[in-house]
DNA sequence: CTAGGGTTAG
């Protein structure tokens, strides 16, 4: 038989009797369970019905359901109701990876602006199968790992009203896309408060998820107040709760409270894993604590941890960053004798070193090894040499590399834009700095407060206060909200100008403000009030010289009062400058 | 379903 194909495929299109979606379902099933893999290109006339009755007349046969998914995936017989009533047979099925890709096909290929039609096919295809509200829970989670927040939430409210009891994992699951958005994070609280309005008992998943959230937000205080509100709520933190927290603690730079919370695990019975270690590790290497970071690394294989790829980037960039570039490269070869492979993250870290040590040479060498490695550079390592070529002063050599990132299909992302911006303005060009802003705009890039200090620190650079200021203006307009850099930024401005009241007004409007003055802020104060002061010091010793001269009526050899103020006023005028 | 590593401004 040449074509045993074709025969079927003759039968069926023949057909025209009230039950043809029927008979088609059944022969369609017929074939797939002989020839799972060979249905494409044959029942061109297949229908949704047709679908319909083969999925529900199948749903107690996994492998034939999701051999029928498999081919029925792309055509556009398999509605958005079929893709339902699949979910419902997947979910029942305990299929949830397939279900998921599938609900997030749903998502992505649904025209639905607010996931009322989804919705409403979920219901009507519900009694079919004698489904549950897991379905509810998998949808909605779908929905909220593709970052559809409005339409998760409302599929929720939906499902409420049609008595369904949407559970704890759909509010993780809009709960964690709310915080990977990076929406304000009284949008969570509320969020959480709905959940518990509506009887939804949170888990250690829910607590760890709002501390992610609030720490990340910077706000550690909410953080830790929902770390005490779960242990009042008899939900027990576990290792993931402590390492979130611990790393917070890292992040802003509170390595003791860091290491309290690793001693404190213990006490509750918990043991740190890989994770926890790689996370303090990390915390010590940015503070440049390297001889704490060799005790704990130590301490981690004692307890029989073995160093992973994160470990081992950890390090690698640590040891750059505090200039051991040697011990760096031993890491990065022992890491490859431990059978770990250097990735795009390893490269991008010895990549920014050798930028930050202003050797663009060796960069670029580890940016040709990566490629001889068979690693592809993404948009972080082609903003790395970016801003690398930008700090060196060389544009040209940063649009070449812009050039190729987007070549290879990368876009420019903020930060891209913020090195250029930068690499402008510390050559001076600071309205060519102005033009890449609307340039990023037209790009639908918004700049952020990084765009515009620098823009702002780049007018003080240049003795252009009034346009900073402006720029400050500006970002008030937008609604941009200043920060320690901004303000610090100006005020350096004014006191290299020695307009140290203005300074000062404009340190007052800081605090009234709320924002909080950073070490840079009152060393700039602090060394332009001693400028000053020992400015009005000389003034005083000089007018003390000056009247004890005259009170000594010029006896005194070699000293004129007049050559004596002439070269003060030489000293006052270099100290000035 | 939750946690870790690489990029930007003064």
């Amino acid at each position: 038989m040449p074509f045993p194909n074709l025969h079927i495929h003759r039968s069926l299109s023949s057909l025209s009797s009230p039950f043809s979606d029927a008979f088609l379902a059944d022969k369609a099933l017929t074939f797939l369970k002989r020839h799972p893999y060979q249905l494409n290109s044959l029942f061109s006339n297949f229908t949704p019905e047709a679908a319909s009755f083969l999925l529900l007349k199948s749903q107690n046969d996994q492998t034939l359901i999701l051999n029928f998914l498999k081919w029925a995936h792309p055509h556009p017989f398999f509605t958005p109701r079929c893709k339902c009533l699949a979910l419902h047979i997947l979910t029942k099925f305990k299929l949830y990876k397939s279900a998921q890709s599938l609900a997030e096909d749903l998502a992505v290929r649904t025209p639905d602006p607010k996931g009322n039609f989804v919705f409403q096919c979920l219901k009507e295809t519900y009694q079919l199968c004698a489904s549950s509200s897991a379905v509810i829970d998998l949808v909605v989670k779908s929905y909220a790992h593709l970052k559809f927040i409005d339409k998760a939430i409302n599929i929720v409210n939906l499902a409420k009203i049609n008595g369904f009891m949407p559970g704890v994992l759909s509010y993780n699951a809009i709960l964690d896309a709310v915080i990977r958005c990076k929406k304000p994070v009284r949008f969570a609280e509320e969020v959480f408060e709905e959940m518990v309005r509506n009887g939804v008992s949170p888990n250690v998943f829910t607590y760890n998820i709002l501390i992610r959230g609030f720490c990340s937000a910077g706000n550690l205080d909410m953080g830790l107040g929902f770390f005490s509100e779960m242990e009042r709520d008899g939900c027990l933190p576990n290792v993931v709760t402590y390492n979130t927290l611990i790393d917070a603690h890292c992040k802003l730079k509170k390595i003791d409270d860091a290491f309290k919370l690793f001693r404190a695990m213990a006490l509750k019975g918990l043991k740190p894993n890989l994770i926890t270690y790689n996370v303090i590790i990390n915390g010590l290497c940015r503070e440049g604590r390297m001889k704490e970071t060799s005790e704990v690394l130590h301490e981690m294989s004692q307890k029989g941890f073995v160093a992973d790829e994160v470990t081992y980037n950890t390090l690698v960039n640590g040891y750059c960053k505090d200039g051991n570039f040697h011990q760096a490269l031993v890491l990065h070869a022992e890491m490859v004798r431990n059978g770990l492979t250097p990735n795009v993250i390893t490269y991008t870290s010895l990549i920014n070193s050798m930028c930050k040590a202003g050797n663009m040479n060796r960069a670029m060498e580890f940016f040709e090894q990566m490629h001889v490695r068979g690693l592809r550079p993404n948009e972080r390592t082609y903003t790395t040499l970016v801003n690398g070529f930008c700090q060196q002063g060389l544009l040209n050599e940063a649009f070449r590399v812009l050039n190729e990132m987007v070549r290879n299909g990368f876009s420019p992302s903020l930060v891209t834009y913020n090195a250029l911006i930068n690499g402008h303005c510390m050559l001076g060009k600071v309205e060519e700095g102005l033009k890449m802003i609307e340039d990023m705009v037209e790009k639908g890039v918004a700049p952020d407060i990084v765009s515009y200090s620098t823009i702002i620190s780049g007018f003080c650079r240049y003795r252009d206060l009034e346009k900073a200021f402006q720029m400050k203006q500006e970002m008030v307009e937008k609604g941009v909200k200043l920060d320690a850099v901004t303000y610090s930024s100006l005020i350096q401005g004014l006191c290299e100008q020695s307009r140290l009241a203005e300074a000062c007004d404009l340190f007052q409007e800081m605090l009234n403000a709320g924002v909080t003055p950073d070490e840079f802020t009152y060393t700039t104060l602090i060394y332009a009030y001693c400028k000053a002061s020992f400015l009005m010091l000389l003034l005083i010793v000089c007018l003390l010289m000056v009247s004890i001269n005259k009170l000594g009526q010029g006896k005194q050899k070699g000293f004129c009062s007049n050559c004596f103020m002439m070269n003060l006023s030489q000293v006052m005028s270099c100290i000035i400058c």
